[in-house]
DNA sequence: CATGGAAAAGAT
DNA sequence: ATCTTTTC
């Protein structure tokens, strides 16, 4: 599990690598959703109140009236008052992008029926490699079988060529002029490289016709010998277009085309390598040796960019059609602070949710179950955000325990969680939750897989008999070419069979006159690279956000250190740089080294950014957020004051609870009356005041079931449980408490504790049912009985066979919860406290990349194929 | 507070 | 395991 797959080097341009991008996916899809808006400029935005929202897609016609992305809504309507702005859908207070994600899931499922080497990049971008489909193609048309006619290149471009039909007509001329002699030469091979990229794009005119006629969808594509220049390519002619980099105007592109366009070297690390080698653009990459690059940078990253500047890039596309992880999350910037325990359990339940409504999904579609769960969250401490994430082990698919575990990972991860005297007002407000499940493993058969299947009947209604193998021969693995070469070996090589493929190619050329016509209408420009769109949306503002960690300052207190050790470093003869150059061909060079001498290692400039001693300000005036929560709940009571309330019934939560205790009303500018509780409210904080609401409302439910359940349990054990003074001893009391609900052994609370075999007696229906107020009438309207657990509402009838699914799950969590130890509680509190302004990036640029060696190991198995024969089969 | 959310992968 | 960087 080092690093990433390579291809061997010297099978650098045998590959015929594809990047499929799908052209501003969202407004697609939006269309195809609303035909009414078809056609007119269109910008997806998601949150819509606030200046008519963010846009984070934009179609062509829209592009063509100035509307970019990071615009709001009210601004894109300036610029182009006719635009439609569908808005990305809200659910549970956040937005909700599955919508475009099973969009982009159709998509991969055409690509993937083209070759099962993909490789999705994201939600709209897939790598493919085409290689075998086009060695294939390349023996039919030898055999006669397959004609390149010039309308399988329709809509194709070629880097560096007016049109497509003056690149064939090149590719043509050397091999219509190739003797036995030259056919050996790097140029010829090339050209025999280039070939593939030609027929693959044949290919990919198929693709992108499958994917429109399957999915109704435009995309673009980029077709080149490995996954950076394919990405790269794709760029240069959208929408609706596919471009070919022949090898050859790889360095004439590369003069125009900005260092950080190059995927990788976008952010900070493409800010360093600009500023240390004084360069600005791809093809001033090419004088520095190896050695040098991983001085600066670091070994396999040098070893990288090396590589990359002579247009090579080794990395194989492998085969992955699922995230590796699933998760959501949110940011509460500014006044939206989470600074209350109801609000925090309130958004750790909705993104818990959603997770696990994607988690359900997954399992059904997937048949894999995650097995860790990963919360992050950042708090404000004392004037900065600190970030923090937790692992801990998943056990069981279940809404509530997700919930409860990452509020119990945060509380336990926080040196203080509540403010003092409080048992529910955060010390630190929480600026931004996720949740995110990872660490999937299929779901064997066998005798735990019995329990499983079992608990699938209920769960899903599918039965899903396929199981989408997402497996790929393993020969592709690393080595796709070498396979199809060896299928395809010729017994002859480069021989003298020349009038053959002069016929084919003739038979090409003929039609050369239409091609060039259909191209005429769209006149391919010269390649101003400098305004290369790369990319749907390259123009990513480096919004950095000012969250910093512990880490990120020790790193740049040992910065000056670190450049110190870097230039101390001799430069020593590197044998892996030897190594590389070995295997470039004569023509690669000839390619780059040309005009550039290579010029000497000068130590970087560092800037000597004083790292600022962490200065404390005690500046306490945070409060004000909760005040004014508080403020509006008179009346209502948050699902986490249960407990307390319960426990002790006689104390006013006003005077308890400091989240609302903290109170000191301040005049407010303007406000508004709220249309729920028709208290004024500051007109700033109305959305955050509506949020509060919904999260009433919602926990309203839980609070219930909370409550009956407790009841419950005091009737089986007739025991008090603890005082609410101590608030460490109170979270835990009421996170062990709801965790007993659904199956735990172990509690404080009681002597007799839940234990397994209590669930597995079946409960009477009507025991476990209270309805609330609300769902009462529809209740008995329907027939309908709301379940105690899940808040369901069920048939009668059903109602047996409903609680023995929750029962079923019981049994699983509590089998489940016997195998992995219980999470690791961390060593120390994370609450460290550091500011410093420095925004000097110029830390840590060390990366480890595939070490060049081991890329180069495998020995030459092949001896390529020559074009000629291509031809010669009738 | 102002793009926001999502995911991967590398660094330590 | 946690944090950072990068990208879309």
């Amino acid at each position: 599990m080092s690093s990433k797959a390579c291809i061997n080097i010297k099978n650098k341009y045998d590959r015929v690598v594809v990047l499929v991008d799908m052209d501003c996916f969202y407004c697609q899809v939006e269309e195809k959703l609303n035909p009414e808006i078809r056609g007119k400029p269109i910008a997806v935005v998601q949150y819509n109140p606030w200046q008519g929202g963010g846009i984070i897609a934009v179609n062509y016609p829209a592009r063509a009236k100035g509307v970019t992305r990071h615009m709001r809504g009210d601004e894109a309507k300036q610029h182009c008052p006719e635009i439609e702005l569908p808005q990305v859908p809200q659910v549970r207070g956040k937005a909700d992008i599955s919508r475009y994600r099973e969009a982009g899931k159709e998509v991969a499922d055409v690509l993937k029926s083209f070759t099962p080497l993909l490789e999705r990049a994201s939600i709209d971008e897939a790598y493919l490699d085409i290689t075998e489909r086009v060695v294939t193609r390349i023996r039919e048309m030898n055999e006669g079988k397959f004609h390149l006619l010039p309308d399988k290149l329709s809509n194709t471009f070629a880097v560096g060529y007016e049109n497509i039909g003056q690149f064939v007509r090149k590719l043509s001329g050397t091999f219509d002029s190739s003797t036995a002699e030259n056919s050996t030469s790097d140029k010829f091979e090339f050209n025999k490289s280039d070939l593939k990229l030609l027929v693959g794009a044949s290919i990919v005119n198929e693709i992108r016709a499958a994917v429109k006629e399957k999915t109704g969808f435009d995309c673009s594509a980029g077709i080149a010998h490995n996954k950076i220049l394919a990405k790269l390519t794709a760029g240069f002619h959208k929408p609706n277009k596919q471009t070919i980099l022949p090898i050859d105007s790889i360095p004439k592109m590369y003069e125009t085309l900005p260092l950080k366009k190059v995927k990788g070297l976008g952010g900070k690390l493409g800010d360093q390598v600009c500023e240390v080698l004084k360069i600005t653009f791809m093809s001033e990459l090419v004088q520095f040796p190896e050695s040098l690059l991983q001085q600066h940078f670091d070994e396999r990253m040098g070893s990288w960019m090396y590589l990359m500047a002579r247009g090579i890039d080794l990395e194989a596309v492998t085969a992955k059609f699922h995230s590796k992880s699933i998760g959501c999350c949110k940011r509460f910037p500014g006044k939206n602070a989470i600074t209350g325990l109801a609000t925090l359990t309130h958004w750790l339940n909705e993104l818990a949710s959603e997770v696990m409504e994607r988690l359900e999904k997954d399992l059904d579609e997937n048949n894999r179950t995650a097995k860790q769960l990963t919360v992050s969250y950042s708090q404000q401490i004392e004037n900065t955000d600190v970030a923090s994430t937790r692992s801990i082990p998943l056990v069981v698919y279940d809404k509530e325990r997700i919930a409860v575990d990452s509020l119990e990972a945060i509380k336990r991860n926080t040196e203080r969680f509540f403010k003092l005297n409080s048992t529910t007002a955060l010390n630190n407000a929480i600026k931004f939750l996720g949740i995110s499940a990872g660490k999937f493993e299929p779901n064997a058969g066998g005798k735990s897989g019995r329990i499983k299947q079992m608990f699938q009947c209920y769960t899903s209604k599918k039965t899903n008999a396929e199981d989408i193998s997402q497996a790929v021969p393993e020969a592709h693995k690393s080595e796709p070419l070498i396979e199809a070469q060896t299928k395809d070996k010729p017994t002859n090589e480069s021989t003298s069979e020349a009038s053959k493929p002069k016929r084919n190619i003739q038979h090409f050329l003929q039609n050369q006159a239409s091609l060039v016509s259909t191209s005429k209408g769209e006149p391919n420009k010269s390649h101003p690279i400098k305004e290369i769109k790369v990319g749907e949306d390259l123009q990513h503002a480096s919004t950095s956000g000012t969250v910093i960690s512990r880490e990120t300052v020790n790193q740049r207190k040992d910065m000056k250190y670190f450049i110190q050790q870097q230039r101390d470093k001799s430069v020593s003869s590197d044998t892996k740089n030897q190594c590389i150059e070995k295997h470039l061909d004569s023509n690669d060079k000839e390619l780059y080294d040309a005009t550039t001498p290579t010029i000497n290692d000068n130590a970087p400039e560092q800037q000597q950014n004083d790292v600022k001693n962490a200065a404390e300000e005690n500046n306490y005036q945070q409060n004000r957020q909760e005040e004014d929560q508080q403020e509006i709940v008179d009346d209502a009571l948050p699902a986490s004051e249960v407990v307390d309330k319960v426990e002790a019934p006689s104390c006013s939560y006003k005077t308890t609870y400091a989240e609302f205790y903290y109170n000191n009303p301040e005049p407010t500018a303007v406000t508004v009356e709220c249309p729920q509780c028709r208290k004024q409210v500051p007109e700033y904080e109305f959305q955050s005041h509506q949020d509060f609401h919904f999260a009433l409302s919602l926990s309203q439910q839980q609070r219930d079931e909370f409550r009956n359940d407790l009841k419950m349990k005091q009737m089986a054990t007739s025991q008090d449980v603890n005082s609410p003074l101590n608030a460490k001893r109170t979270s835990k009391a009421s996170a062990t408490a709801s965790r007993a609900t659904s199956g735990s052994t172990n509690g404080t609370t009681s002597t007799a504790g839940p234990s397994i075999t209590r669930f597995l007696e079946k409960i009477p229906a009507t025991h476990r049912v209270e309805r609330s107020e609300q769902e009462k009438d529809d209740q008995i309207m329907h027939h309908l009985i709301k379940c105690s657990e899940c808040g369901e509402l069920v048939e009668p009838q059903s109602i047996t066979e409903h609680n023995d699914y929750h029962v079923a799950k019981r049994l699983q969590q509590e089998l489940r919860r016997l195998e992995p130890p219980s999470p690791s509680v961390s060593s120390k509190p994370v609450v460290t406290l550091l500011t410093t302004n420095s925004s000097n990036a110029s830390n840590n640029l060390k990366r480890k990349r595939p070490a060049v060696k081991e890329m180069m190991a495998e020995p030459n198995k092949q001896k390529h194929k020559s074009v000629s024969s291509f031809f010669t089969k009738l």
